[in-house]
DNA sequence: ATTAATAATAGGAATTATTACTATTTAATG
DNA sequence: CATTAAATAGTAATAATTCCTATTATTAAT
């Protein structure tokens, strides 16, 4: 893969928040320093850089949020805001027990918790 | 919620698989006995029958798809073919450790396990 | 440094899934 | 039956994403 300012500040604009932004935003932010950016160019850069193994796609509901964070973890989503929160919940065996019972061989565990946050108490 | 005879088709199209089917197959399989339908009436109806707790939405990647059970339990996606398998995984100490240690009030947990079935061994 | 090869881009058109709009139809009720 | 309002068909609109193409920019070899 070849080097491109694009590339490289979209992967810095998602290394730079926990929001779980969308495209869009990326997009937004992209063309305060790269005004003449186009939306093509953030899609496909989001890609490769999935592709690649730098950043997650997440999906919530039927629009793609982009994480930084590579590393397995799980979400709690508020109904109310609409944030997503990254934690740490996944017990370690479910991949053994999945294999063993289904036959299924387990790439990645995707749990999102959905309900209130503490903003909303 | 007044009576249609085309909510009922609907209904009865989802309850009658276990391959979580999304709006589209649900709407040419509608047409073969109410072929003047339309794809509308489709999508405003499974909402009503996900607000009235009928039915349940899976969104899968980017696409909604539909499920008859709505009682808890999990799902193993098959990356190959892409299958939707249900199993029953979650554990029921995690509504409570989140609310404990997050404060966050839990509705609901999605799982889904993303690898590949058995039919691809 | 210059050039050649080709990956990446901007800009816009196309596609896909879904929702909104509206005139007409239909189920429920007195 | 007649009335009322919910539901429908058909179509237009929207939103997210992908595709297309002429041009630009990065890299590797001269």
């Amino acid at each position: 893969m070849r080097y491109s300012h694009q590339r490289e500040k979209i992967l810095q604009i998602v290394q730079s928040t926990n929001a779980h932004p969308n495209a869009d935003w990326i997009f937004s932010h992209a063309k305060e320093t790269i005004p003449n950016i186009s939306l093509g160019t953030v899609y496909r850069n989001l890609k490769q850089l999935e592709d690649d193994g730098s950043i997650r796609t997440i999906y919530d509901g039927n629009i793609a949020r982009y994480d930084w964070n590579t590393e397995p973890h799980d979400h709690l989503k508020c109904k109310i805001c609409g944030d997503l929160i990254d934690v740490n919940l996944s017990d370690e065996n479910i991949g053994l027990n999945v294999k063993e019972k289904f036959k299924f061989d387990v790439d990645d565990i995707e749990m999102t918790i959905i309900g209130t946050c503490q903003k909303h108490a």
